[in-house]
DNA sequence: TGTTTTTAATAGTAAAACTATTTTTTTTTT
DNA sequence: AAAAAAAAAATAGTTTTACTATTAAAAACA
C-alpha cells in the first residue's frame, strides 16, 4: 500500500495534524462538519463535541476556525496538484494534457478517496462554497508573506506551465490560469445555486458541460 | 440638480435606509468601517458608536451585518449596471457597447461621487473585497428566492445580451456573462495582493492590463 | 390636546472565540 | 521499575459578538 502526503505550509498550524490521533481527527471531523453547518456556523466547541474532546485541545493545532479552513484548501490544491502531475505524465501532447488538468478541476467532486482520513468529495463541497473565504481577509498579505496560499499559488504556476508550453508567447498565461482555477469553481457553484447565470440546460449535466466552456475558455484565448 | 435613486430588492432590509437621516448615516458610514476594519472585524456596535447612535438601532434597519453587506453589494450592482446603461446609450457599435461596459467594471474605482451619501470609490474597494461573502452562505438558496441577488443577476443578464447582440449564436453568454463579472474583479484582487497570479508588469498600470485581459477574453471567445 | 404610532435607547442574554491554569499522559532518565 | 521531565489535553474560566425584550422618547394624527 502506497500512502501519499501533500505537505501543507508549516507557519497554517501551530501542531501539525498528522502526527497525533486527534489531529486526525480534527481534519476528518471538520470536513464533515464545516460542509454539514457552512462555516460560519461552524465552531471549535461543536467541533469538539463530534471529536470527543475539548475546544482547548483543538487551539493547540489551530490558531483559530480561520486556520484550519486555509489548511484544508491549501491541503486540497496540493492535492489537485498532485493529480494533476500523475495523470498528464507521460502524455505527450500538449493540449491532451491541458485537458486532463481541467478534468481534475471539475471532477473532483467524483474521484475515489485515497488518503484515509480526509474525505475528498466533502472536501471539494467545502472549496467550491468556502474557499474565497481563505484569502478575503484584512491579513490576506501577512499571510501571503508566511506562505499561506502557497499550494494555490503552486497550481496556478502549474496552469501557468501548461499553457506556455502549448503557446509559448502567450501573454496572459498567469491571469488566465488564475481565471480558470477561479472560474471552474465558480460556475460550479453557479449550477448549484444560481442556474440563471450559467448555460446549463435543464436536464444536462452540469459538470460535462462546464468542462466543456473550460475547454472551450482556453482553447479560445490560447 | 439631478438625483438618481437605485432600486435594491426590498427583503434584503427590515426599514429602508433611505428613508430616514438615521439610515442614510448607516450606509455611509458602514462602507467607511467595512472598508476600513474588513468585514469579519465590523460589528453593528463599532458603527453605532461611528454614528453616535446604538446597536439596536441598526438592527431596526438591518437584520444582520450580513444583510448591510448584501444590501450595499445590490446597490453597487444596481449602479453598475445603470452605468452602463447610461454609457452605451447610443452607441451604435456593438463592439464598442461592450468595451465600455468592461470599462465601467475595471475603472468604477476612479469615477466621480454622484449619490450623496454613497462613497463609489470606497464601496468599490468593498465589492472586490467582500462581496463574493455575500452569497456564499448556508442560505443562499433562501436569500435567492427572497430576490437578494436580484441586481447582480440584472447585471449578468445584461452582459449575456450585450454578447448575444455581438454574436447571436453565441452558445455561452451566460457563463461567459458571470466569469467576466468575476474575473474582473478577481484579477484586481490579485494584483493588489498576489501579484504573480496576474500578468501585470511591474510599472504597469494594472486596471489597464486588467481591462486588456478582460477584451482578449471576451473577443476571443465571442 | 390627547392618543396612537413610530422610532430609538436601555439593558440585557446567549453563544462564540479565545486563554490561563491545572491535570493527565507520555517520554526520558537514572 | 521508579522518579523526574516534558508534552498533551481537559477544566474552567474571560471577553467579545450577535442579537432581543422592554422601555422611553418623538412624531404623526384625530
Amino acid at each position: 500500500m502506497i500512502s501519499i502526503k501533500i505537505s501543507v505550509p508549516e507557519k497554517i498550524y501551530i501542531r501539525n495534524p498528522e502526527d497525533t490521533i486527534l489531529g486526525k481527527n480534527i481534519i476528518q471531523q471538520s470536513i464533515i462538519l464545516i460542509e454539514e453547518l457552512g462555516f460560519e456556523a461552524f465552531t471549535f466547541k461543536k467541533l469538539a463535541g463530534a471529536i470527543e474532546s475539548t475546544e482547548a485541545s483543538i487551539y493547540r493545532y489551530f490558531e483559530s476556525k480561520h486556520h484550519l479552513l486555509v489548511y484544508l484548501v491549501s491541503w486540497y490544491w496540493g492535492w489537485i496538484d498532485y493529480q494533476i502531475a500523475y495523470r498528464t505524465n507521460n502524455i505527450p501532447d500538449n493540449k491532451e494534457k491541458i485537458k486532463i488538468a481541467l478534468k481534475v478541476l471539475v471532477d473532483m467532486g467524483k474521484g475515489e478517496m485515497s488518503v484515509d482520513y480526509i474525505d475528498e468529495r466533502t472536501l471539494h463541497k467545502i472549496v467550491i462554497a468556502e474557499s474565497s473565504k481563505v484569502y478575503h481577509t484584512k491579513s490576506v498579505d501577512t499571510e501571503n508573506k508566511d506562505g499561506f496560499f502557497k499550494t494555490y499559488k503552486n497550481l496556478c504556476h502549474t496552469f501557468s506551465k501548461l499553457f506556455l508550453a502549448y503557446k509559448p508567447d502567450y501573454t496572459f498565461s498567469h491571469a488566465l490560469a488564475s481565471t480558470v482555477l477561479e472560474t471552474s469553481q465558480q460556475q460550479i457553484y453557479f449550477s448549484q445555486h444560481f442556474h440563471s447565470l450559467t448555460d446549463v440546460k435543464l436536464g444536462e449535466k452540469p459538470s460535462q458541460k462546464i468542462e466543456d466552456f473550460l475547454v472551450h475558455l482556453v482553447f479560445g484565448l490560447l
